[in-house]
DNA sequence: AAAATGGGCAACCGCGTCTGA
DNA sequence: GTCAGACGCGGTTGCCCATTT
């Protein structure tokens, strides 16, 4: 039995819309709000609209401080490394950038960003319109390997890492970021930021930038993601037989902050300093990597009772380094 | 110049979750 | 505790435009 329509979709207009639409829908809300239900809102207007429909356009064109256009470096940075860290979490990765939509965001992603990364590598495919797609036409990682264990998402997020990870020379040996593994800067050089960062509220002074916000958090996440993706790191450990890891059981464990690289397949390597919002400690191509406490991680989740598994055992990111609303709605929806 | 192809983006669809009765 | 309606999200589709042949 299925779910009853939103809307009588024969009297329901769909496609673009027109200006006058949009102008329609736009002072409507402007003046009395959406009144908690979309549904009702075309019928108020007089809009031959569904709800939903309303809803999206509204968020995604009409909205106020929406930003359209070029999304800048420090954006990119911030949707790879999320993406790899979250995947297709679009919602929370816009969340991150003020002024985006997750929709502009999915769409930057598929059909930029994700070629840009994924595009280089050596056996680059065709573009597939979708990552559904990759896995539906059997793609694996290694031959013989299913698959279809994994998500299209966990998938790319795997290949990126392992995009990544070939990027990275031998010699410099990777960090572990695994329970009980320390996590240590890839130049050696101890981590300059602390545990503070997170855990002490009010504790930066300074304005923090959505680019520093995205790698503060992302250092956070890539523990998570070793939490999530276990498996998919387990698979990735099959699929990178023919890697360079010497250890490649340990080593296709290694979810690691990677700007610099991500830089480098961003934008052919051509790092200038400075340029990434301060995101380098020690100079451009430093990667600075948060020395985190990874009991306290493991402990939290414990404390919230959620399977490790779950998406929304995110962490406890203790961490406000101003206001801004983005990342408060990330807490609030992570129940941070 | 016309047709074919591909890319980008806006919008739709369907499902899971939330919320209130 | 159950159910229905509404919301929110991610995946997918389709159209339009630019580029290539």
């Amino acid at each position: 039995m299925g779910r009853a329509p939103c809307c009588d979709k024969a009297t329901v207009k769909k496609g673009p819309w027109s200006p006058e639409e949009d102008a329609m829908l736009k002072s409507y809300i402007e003046e009395h709000g959406t009144g908690g239900n979309w549904i009702a809102l075309p019928h108020k207007i007089g809009l031959k609209r569904c709800g939903k429909s309303c809803r999206l356009r509204w968020l995604n064109y009409l909205r106020p401080n929406i930003k359209h256009g070029d999304f800048t470096p420090e954006e990119d940075g911030v949707i790879c490394s999320l993406y790899i860290s979250i995947g297709s979490r679009w919602s929370i990765i816009a969340a991150q950038l003020p002024g985006r939509t997750d929709n502009d965001v999915k769409n930057y992603w598929n059909t930029k960003l994700k070629k840009r990364l994924l595009g280089r590598r050596k056996d680059h495919r065709h573009h597939h319109h979708s990552a559904a797609d990759a896995a539906a036409t059997g793609e694996s990682t290694n031959d013989g390997e299913p698959a279809a264990a994994l998500s299209a998402s966990a998938m790319e997020r795997i290949q990126l890492c392992m995009q990544l990870q070939s990027t990275h020379h031998q010699h410099h040996p990777l960090p572990l970021m695994w329970p009980g593994c320390n996590v240590v800067s890839g130049s050696g050089v101890a981590s300059t930021q602390s545990n503070n960062s997170f855990n002490s509220n009010g504790g930066s002074s300074s304005s923090v930038t959505v680019a520093e916000q995205g790698q503060l958090m992302n250092d956070q996440q890539h523990l998570m993601t070793a939490q999530l993706e276990a498996g998919a790191a387990a698979a990735a450990t099959i699929d990178n037989g023919l890697a360079a890891s010497p250890s490649s059981a340990e080593n296709s464990n290694i979810i690691i902050s990677m700007e610099a690289e991500l830089q480098e397949l961003l934008y052919g390597g051509a790092v200038e300093d400075g340029s990434r919002g301060g995101k380098a400690v020690d100079g451009g191509s430093a990667v600075q990597v948060q020395q985190v406490d990874v009991a306290e991680w493991w402990s939290y989740d414990d404390q919230q009772g959620k399977s490790s598994s779950s998406p929304v055992a995110v962490g406890c990111w203790d961490f406000t380094p101003e206001p801004n609303t983005a990342f408060l709605d990330y807490a609030s929806v992570y129940d941070i």
